[in-house]
Formats: structure tokens, sequence, C-alpha cells
DNA sequence: TCTGGGGTCCTCCGCCTG
DNA sequence: TCTGCAGGCGGAGGACCC
């Protein structure tokens, strides 16, 4: 199938490091190369796995379970807690020396981003000798590895990415973009999350090249509004996201999950101070303001409660961002009392601060 | 299985206003 | 003065991503 909405001229690359946290620890500690290492949370408590390496994978351990659930399927695995400030440096790393290849490159996280291949490369054939240049260029500078995907549009470099991990590189053809998507599950595409995927399989869509064949009728009927027709494009491999090369905030928020439920209110409006604190700290820092906040509370039974409130003018007070959060968890727990598993504090409708200046008459 | 933390975006509903 | 309607906005919640 053709795709009428990308210009024959994009070629994007999409770049994925390997277990990134994983692979960052096992850089210091090769002896872990061998055995199976998930980096999470506490096993004991109630972190989850941030990344686990290949070893660790082989028995079923996958990111975003439960690290009780890692340690019980390979009880032999090493847990170590994330050092972020570690991955940021090695991610600086990284995206120096993509750069000194590749100069126009867009991150998404620590360890995945798009690089802009077109003004390096004529040909998406052409494209594959710079994929390969920057794969290299990762490896001598970290001695990481890394996966690509390079196709026309970002949707498909990014699933292209991940058909190959680890060290691969997939590059798909032109006008090649349906037909690559059609036979993968449609759980790889971007935006298809547990739910929709749900709603799909139960309406007997499995893949995407079925997702992608949908009629305007049969896909209202499974995946109504605007994320139907945006993820059965993405199904037909069109996708008319450019890259965006600099990017602000539009919320700041904290939030914390408690080892035991919390129902002591001095404890829970402690908490939400001390949140509001660093917020305040941090739209200090930027310069910013915030004119919404929102306090969240999540009940033992998981079920999520958000109360927000919006200012006429905004704030970077600690002690008001704070009187607000208590007043908001106060206005929740008066209509579902109980105890909680975690509460945090979001900051919105971010604004520049402006410096006011009082001029003696 | 029993589910973190920090984000973004979308949708729906109710209220207010012209 | 009342009613109906459209649009904007705030608030809440859901889904998703890394």
């Amino acid at each position: 199938m053709s795709n009428p909405a990308v210009s024959s001229s994009s070629i994007i690359g999409h770049l994925d490091l390997d277990a990134f946290f994983a692979a960052v620890e096992q850089l210091e500690r090769p002896e872990l190369a061998t055995v199976p290492l998930v980096v999470g949370g506490d096993p004991q408590g109630r972190g989850v796995v941030a990344t686990a390496n290949y070893e660790a994978r082989r028995f079923g351990v996958r990111s975003a379970m439960s690290c009780a659930e890692a340690l019980r399927r390979c009880p032999h695995a090493v847990f170590l807690r994330p050092d972020h400030a570690r991955y940021r440096r090695v991610s600086r790393t990284v995206w120096e020396a993509v750069r000194e290849v590749v100069p126009t490159v867009e991150r998404t996280g620590l360890d995945e981003g798009y690089l802009q291949l077109e003004e390096v490369a004529a040909d998406v054939r052409e494209a594959r000798a710079v994929g390969e240049a920057v794969q290299a260029a990762v490896r001598g500078a970290t001695g990481l590895t890394c996966s690509l995907g390079i196709a026309s549009t970002k949707v498909v470099a990014k699933v292209a990415s991940d058909r190959r991990k680890p060290g691969g590189l997939v590059v798909v053809l032109p006008g090649r973009e349906a037909a690559f998507l059609a036979p993968l599950d449609v759980r790889v595409l971007p935006g298809v999350g547990p739910r929709s995927a749900e709603r799909l399989r139960a309406a007997g869509i499995e893949r995407a090249g079925a997702l992608a064949a949908l009629d305007d009728d049969a896909l209202t009927a499974v995946l109504p509004g605007k994320i139907g027709r945006l993820l059965r494009d993405r199904a037909r491999g069109i996708d008319a996201r450019r890259l965006e090369l600099a990017s602000e905030n539009v919320s700041i928020s904290q939030e914390e999950t408690f080892a035991r439920d919390v129902s002591d209110r001095e404890r829970l409006h402690d908490e939400l101070r001390g949140m509001a604190v660093r917020l305040a700290e941090r739209l200090a820092r930027g310069r910013q303001v915030a004119r919404t906040v929102s306090t969240k509370l999540r009940y033992p039974d998981f079920s999520t409660r958000t109360r927000s409130t919006t200012l006429p003018v905004g704030t970077d007070d600690a002690a008001r961002i704070g009187e607000l959060a208590c007043t908001l968890l106060e206005r929740a727990l008066a209509e579902r009392p109980g105890a909680l598993r975690l509460v945090g504090v979001t900051v919105s409708k971010l604004e520049t601060a402006v410096q006011l200046t009082f001029v003696e008459p």
C-alpha cells in the first residue's frame, strides 16, 4: 500500500538502547552480564521492574512487572535499585556520539529518540550505512549496543527498531510500510495499550493488517473517536508527525506510593507539603509559575481520584501549593474516606514568571 | 501478577456567557 | 423576561508511554 501522507524525501530513524539501565550496570560490573539482572524497586516491597537484562527476560521477567513476581520467576536474579544520575550521564555521552553522525535528533527518553536521516542520506538504502555508523559510534563511546529502525515515518521506524533486538538494524523501504506492519500483533503499535488491544481482540482484530483494513463504520464500532482513526492510520504506516526539536513541560508532578497504606491525616498532609516544596523549587528553577494544582489519591483497591483547582494568577509559592493540595485531599476524602496507598501533587497551566518591580512614587 | 513515578493527550460533563 | 444553543473553560478520569 502506498502512503500519500508521506513525502518520499522523509527518512526517519528510531534509536533504542538495548535494556539500557541493566546495560549501564553491566558496564561497571561485567560479571553481571552473564547472570539475570533486574533494575527496579524492592522485591520485598511494592516496586516494579524498570529494566531486566536479556538473561532475566529468558525467565519471563518483563518491564512493569512487580518485583515480587520477578523474584518468583527468577529467584537467583540480582536486583539493583536504579541510579538515574548515572543513567543521565551515560545517556548524554550516547547522544553526543549520535549527533557526531546525525546532527538533528529528537530525544524522547534517556534511551530512545528519532534521527532525521534525510539530511545525511540520499535514500533509505544509503540511510542503512548511516545507521550502522550510528551504532558503531554509540558502541565506541560507551560500549553499549542499540537497535535502529529506519523508515519514512516515525511509527514505522519505532516498530522496526523493536523487531531485531538487541543490536539490530531494520530498514523498511518506502511503499512497504503497511505490508511490514500487517502481520504484526496490534499491540506493537504505539498507542495501542492493554485496553485498546482488548477491545480489538474482542472484535476479532489481532493483527495490524486487520486494523488497517477496517472501514469507517467498523472502526467507529470498535474504537470510536480520534483515537480509532489515529490507530488505524498508524496500522497503515501513516504518521504525519515530524521531529520535535524542543519541547516545554506542560505539567510537573510528584507522587509517592507508601510501603503500607496510610490513613493518618497529619502524615498525608506532611507528604503533600513536602512535595509542594520540591515542586515549588522546580518551578523557581525554571522561572515558571503554575495556575492549576491537582492532588492525586490512590486507594488500596488501586482506584485513583484526582481533584484540582485553578487559580486566577499563577504561583510558585510552596506554602500556597501545599495548602491547596491539602484542601483538595480533604475534599476527596470527604467524598470517599479511607486509607491511601499513594498521594501525589501535580502543577500545570505553567506560565513564565513575571518579575514585578515596585517603583517608589 | 498485583500493579512506580513522571509525564502527555483525549474525552466527557457541567457551568457560564453571549 | 424566558428559552435554546453554541462555544469556551474548568474539572475529572482514562489510557498510554518511557
